[in-house]
DNA sequence: ATAACAGTTAACAATATGTTAATCATCAAT
DNA sequence: ATTGATGATTAACATATTGTTAACTGTTAT
């Protein structure tokens, strides 16, 4: 490729010193707190140790530093597939939601250079979590709640990518079924609002007779049925409570015809 | 700084070719169509035509083809900073409502190499627009329908990224006071159905009834009043109508209680 | 038995919506 | 100046959805 029929001189311009691909993974855990109870949920940030040295044996930048996992990008794969990758290799885990939330490109925020971060987050539902196997390279890994992870030193600039990501993971809990994501594939009406008010600050989701009476209604769950049979579990109370599941329906909203 | 100290060294990764900022301005242009009539209006996106040559007199890459406003980002910027920038250089336009909704990194995407763009939609209020002034280097510069921008051959993946924007700025309008920054400050409810008629695609928008009804119950706009008397203006019509404006409401929606 | 409790359904007043029609102010044509 | 057209606004009313409180249903623990 001939620089000069292109017309680009790729000398003339400072080009990035590199790209790196972050995700912020989420998950909900659930603590019992006795037999028949819904457990409490609490929503928790998967970070990373930052070691001592590099591969090489070099000190390392951020070194014991909590931080989003991620890493550098190759030429020949996108940040999403990168971030794809990265999750792979730092949970063992496969098939999640990940999203594209934002780019953080400030001088300054990386201390070896300009250099990019594409943030993503994922979602990691707590059943899975299970499978979490150790980092091939003995990292340590460890979960922390909203409230622990702000008092943390992170590194570089991760703090305020997390405060984004927990910004855009309470909108899309608003307005698609990210939830879902979560949950398992069958859950119990109790579980969504908890899952949801881990996230979300609504109070109208805390009212019981509310949320109760509305949700069987919502066009994008449906009940479980089975042979003509409403499928129901006692898994969470001494009751069978009706078992639902999303379905594919894509719901719309708009602030001018909601109620307020 | 010392490279063994931080342990990297850049050399070990190859690092990308170019990092741009590309702008998808959009503006709602307005057609009159006879006195006392509300004109028609019509979404537009700006482009800009490549030019032959670069500065340096050499063939440029995808010359001649029509493309999104944006160019290399530098270092001691960021890419809303370089699109604010980029902004004003091509049309002399400032403080606009811009947002980052998307970064494209595929290899292949530029010939020149590795090349990323930190893709941005901006709007433009029509009456901002009469300001535009030619751009200092002289390049074509013109509005495109929806229609008509897609049957273009556009440079680069400026087809899918605008497509991208296109559906950002729906979702936008559907869920943000977006709408606020097509209109003038003090606006008439039909000029707002047009803005958003013109975006989105609600059936129930389209009723007058229902939407000159719920309107001014909205909370996020509000009627304009001078010394106790309402504003009118018969800008559109015959018949005075009342003057809104948006005031700093910040509505928040839920798929979960919204109805269907 | 019965108290406790999550889940569910019922009841009903208050509010909002979907729909159709009336009213109002103004201009333009007769 | 009467009439008709037009866009903005209000009225009217049946229907549907909320907010709220209360009752009912299985099941377990006492």
């Amino acid at each position: 490729m001939s620089e000069t029929l292109l017309g680009y001189d790729a000398s003339k311009y400072r080009t990035p010193d590199g790209y790196t691909s972050d995700i912020a993974v989420f998950t909900i855990i659930s603590t019992e707190v006795g037999p028949y109870k819904p457990p409490e949920k609490e929503l928790k940030i998967m970070l990373i140790k930052r070691a001592e040295k590099t591969k090489e044996g070099e000190l390392n930048i951020e070194r014991g530093k909590w931080a989003l996992p991620g890493g550098f990008i190759k030429p020949e794969e996108t940040a999403y597939d990168a971030a794809v990758r990265e999750l792979r290799e730092e949970t063992g885990i496969d098939g999640l939601k990940i999203k594209h939330f934002g780019v953080y490109d400030k001088l300054g925020r990386d201390q070896r250079g300009w250099i990019l971060s594409n943030a993503h987050y994922a979602i990691v539902p707590e059943n899975k979590l299970v499978k979490r196997k150790a980092a091939d390279d003995a990292e340590e890994v460890a979960l922390f709640s909203m409230d622990e992870v702000f008092q943390l030193e992170l590194a570089f600039d991760h703090k305020k990518i997390i405060e984004d990501a927990l910004w855009f993971i309470k909108k899309d809990m608003s307005l698609t079924t990210l939830a879902k994501n979560f949950l398992p594939k069958e859950f119990v009406l109790s579980e969504l609002q908890g899952v949801l008010l881990t996230v979300m600050d609504d109070p109208w989701l805390k009212l019981d007779s509310q949320f109760f009476r509305k949700a069987p209604t919502l066009p994008f769950i449906e009940k479980v049925v089975k042979d003509g049979e409403p499928q129901k579990t006692n898994r969470w109370s001494k009751n069978k409570a009706q078992l639902y599941r999303f379905n594919d329906f894509d719901p719309y909203v708009s602030i001018y015809n909601a109620k307020y």
